[in-house]
DNA sequence: GCGGCCGAATGATTCGTTTCAGGCCGCCAC
DNA sequence: GTGGCGGCCTGAAACGAATCATTCGGCCGC
């Protein structure tokens, strides 16, 4: 007895549409992507077929012909923060007007999840990398781009000109942070972030840094206390803490890495009523996410064009992978939010 | 004077591999997926030509031939919302673990975003569609079901067996979140949230309308405000609408059919202090994303265990697809979770 | 009536990988 | 000495769409 047909896996290919139109298949391929170029009843049977026959194209095909893909990949820090799924926005929407597609890898801050992502990629033959990369390891990138697969660095920026690069003034940002927190007056400050591999860290540290010096007051100190990621986890942690050090020996002013970690020091801050902000401790944060404005106490930021970045990044891919351009570095500028975490004592 | 050459873009195949290292393409391909059935010696020979070489593998080509391929298509209402990046986190879990990959799309509510992704996952013959669906276009799931591509509904149940489906209980929740109200002494209740063509928003409202309904309470009454999206924006303009009304005329308790229009919500409502949460109106969300717990007023929701969704729905393709058992729904329950913005007016 | 031309359709070939039926060789058992 | 076996390797045949040099047929102009 045979064994019952469990499901006919119908694969229908352009030699099945050919025939059932009676067209060859070269047409079929002609009314798929150049149908100008034949007769309209001709365009007509074919299409009834496709129809008829529920044909769809297999990109894999396709893709192996063309040589590439029309699919971008991005690899971002951390999907679950906000700041990246703007970006990711922006990316999409370039992209999509040019036809093409995003694929979100996301590193989780994990080097061994970074590579697997760009490996994926580079197998997939994309069109091209977006990538806002954890450490240093440029030659890695390097010699992705040198067997074809056009990079582009996404919130980082490189020295020479060896990569196009879409980023912010992460230096800025953090001098304008801890400017802000001294000119409303406080002067024990702390710098809440880590790990000190990731360059924004690092960066908006070394503003916090250029700001203290370049203070026009007395007194004022920067603490670093260094958090394992930039998570709403790690921020409580850190918020904890300092909760439990004797209120003299607690700083007068948090400058958070960016908004997630400093959600994470209000919330532990706050608990059971112990600590006020921005009474005793005013407290900003980096990237101003939606979220920043509707926390317990309305959170001042920095705040980046996020959309914007990605835009911007996918349409720096285009042109270098047109060959258009040399490469270009494009960096935007933050900007100051100011709300209520850091108001003037009263 | 011949053309500069400018970019020699080098194609490295396994031909080229198989020469160098002088051994045959099925050779090199079995080094690639079968080592243990080749000389250590061969493969040390292949492995080496592959590093020189700097071959790359090309997912294409190995996907036309496998007929599908190891990626799994998710489209999710909002990748800005936070229960939407939760469950990608579970459904990448999952696939890590059958080392495959997720492939994430956005449908941004819109019919056609959704439609253009799955054409693009059918397209690329992704081993299964995970999908919250926006309307109720099932024949068209069920058209791509038969052409042969796994689909699961999540967050969503489909009544007879024709899908193997993940979701939440979200009549149970909605009256959770209602009967919470009225047992917490609220009587004015409004619901918020919309459009009405979102299955999720609909059933949390029958919820609701169900609670009110078994009410054994007087003078409960429902209102309901519907929405253009479940984002902060719409939140925001819904909380403007009611701050604006006469104070006799607002609601007592605000239900909001997700946490991201309770945030906003609760912005509009607090501007400038004028209505006091919960003392005037309570409020109560839905999804308990992390933002929740660090809002204004800290927000009560309605927990789901979305990590949780996402992995179970690989889990149920990876099984239908594999024939082994036949469709399943999993439907989870949903629970309480009571913070601030709605507790007992003191 | 014929050469020339043009739009429309053809179909063999290509992309890079995996698979699979064989082939070769050395070794063991009889 | 021969048959059989297993381990290792080979190379041709797919997979499905896109390309492009050809062919076909009809029409115009002379």
């Amino acid at each position: 007895m045979a064994p019952i047909e469990e499901e006919e896996r119908m694969t229908v290919s352009v030699r099945d549409v050919a025939a059932a139109a009676s067209v060859s298949v070269g047409t079929v391929s002609n009314v798929l992507n150049r149908p100008d170029k034949v007769a309209p009843a001709t365009v007509a049977r074919v299409t009834a077929a496709i129809a008829e026959l529920g044909f769809v194209r297999n990109d894999a095909a396709r893709q192996l012909r063309a040589g590439h893909s029309r699919s971008i990949g991005l690899v971002v820090l951390d999907v679950r923060n906000p700041f990246f799924t703007d970006v990711a926005r922006g990316a999409e929407d370039r992209a999509a007007e040019a036809g093409m597609t995003v694929l979100l890898g996301n590193s989780d801050e994990n080097t061994d999840r970074e590579g697997a992502y760009l490996d994926l990629f580079e197998e997939q033959r994309v069109a091209g990398v977006l990538i806002s990369p954890l450490a240093d390891d440029l030659p890695r990138l390097q010699r992705i781009r040198d067997r074809g697969t056009t990079v582009v660095l996404v919130d980082r920026e490189v020295a020479d000109q060896s990569f196009s690069s879409v980023a912010v003034d992460d230096v800025v940002g953090g001098s304008l942070a801890v400017s802000h927190l001294i000119d409303t007056g406080r002067r024990r400050i702390a710098f809440i972030g880590g790990p000190m591999g990731i360059r924004q860290v690092v960066d908006r540290l070394d503003g916090a840094r250029r700001a203290v010096a370049a203070a026009d007051a007395e007194g004022v100190s920067l603490e670093v206390i260094e958090t394992e990621s930039l998570t709403v986890l790690a921020g409580r942690a850190a918020g904890e803490a300092i909760r439990e050090r004797a209120a003299s020996d607690r700083p007068d002013a948090i400058f958070a890495a960016n908004d997630l970690l400093a959600m994470g020091v209000l919330q532990a801050l706050m608990m059971q009523g112990s600590i006020d902000v921005p009474g005793e401790i005013a407290l900003i944060g980096y990237d101003d996410i939606d979220f920043a404005a509707a926390a317990v106490v309305p959170m001042s930021s920095i705040r980046q064009p996020a959309a914007l970045i990605g835009y911007t990044a996918v349409d720096l891919m285009l042109k270098e992978a047109d060959g258009e351009t040399a490469r270009e570095r494009v960096v935007f500028q933050p900007e100051l939010v100011v709300r209520e975490s850091t108001s003037s004592r009263s």
